[in-house]
DNA sequence: TCCATTTATCGCAATATTACGATTAATAAG
DNA sequence: CTTATTAATCGTAATATTGCGATAAATGGA
């Protein structure tokens, strides 16, 4: 089928399994990286550093701006895009939640 | 083509995105936080707990024990299903990694 | 105005994912 | 040995994802 039954759980599960689904590309984990490290980034020049076709660039960028993200910014003909450091924050809260449920380093009861 | 390019990107690049890409399914998280919450259980409990089809379980499962997240032991007719600890730890390391890359709360460049 | 630049979107093709019923394999119980 | 239980796998169907060429839309410059 391929659909996802999302109703069958809370929207908690649904909205971390978004965002991890969302980092799960590696041209997305790349695009996300440059734009760590650089602040900022007209989208020409991620499909520069990116190998991969400017459509399939677009398309990954679309992905990572619908779960908030990154931004862009139109300036002139180009689109300036940036990490939002709120909600990458949020981000990290919500996966180290998962992260930290794990007691200790007790083993499997098996 | 629905085919990732993998070779374009690095071997980090593509090992985050694959353990993002295993947590980026809400019936995955689900079982996570089952498995971290009881320290482990037997499939069919997960069967139970989660409303979908035992084959449709047993499928996450695998995708989970893929990347070596979790691990399963047999006993007896059963299977009895773990975090490993040490395991979650390196992606919680390998995630943060990623994270903490956000220099701090500085405005977009653009 | 006309043309170049930049990025988003469309349309298509190929592959992947999700889900489930049915079946299989393995062990336990009687 | 036969039967029940449990979980993995197979086969199938439907939908999603990935990638790219082509095109469209928007702006800036000559």
């Amino acid at each position: 089928m391929g659909l996802t039954k999302t109703e069958n759980f809370t929207k908690e599960q649904n909205e971390l399994a978004s965002l991890a689904k969302a980092l799960g590309h590696p041209a997305r984990i790349a695009i996300i990286q440059q734009l760590l490290r650089v602040n900022s980034c007209i989208c020409g020049d991620l499909v520069d550093e990116i190998p991969l076709a400017q459509a399939t660039i677009s398309r990954h960028l679309k992905e990572l701006k619908a779960v908030g993200i990154i931004q862009g910014t139109i300036q002139g003909t180009s689109v300036c895009y940036c990490i939002d450091p709120l909600k990458w924050k949020e981000v990290q809260t919500k996966f180290n939640g998962l992260f930290d449920a794990l007691v200790s380093d007790q083993d499997c009861a098996c």
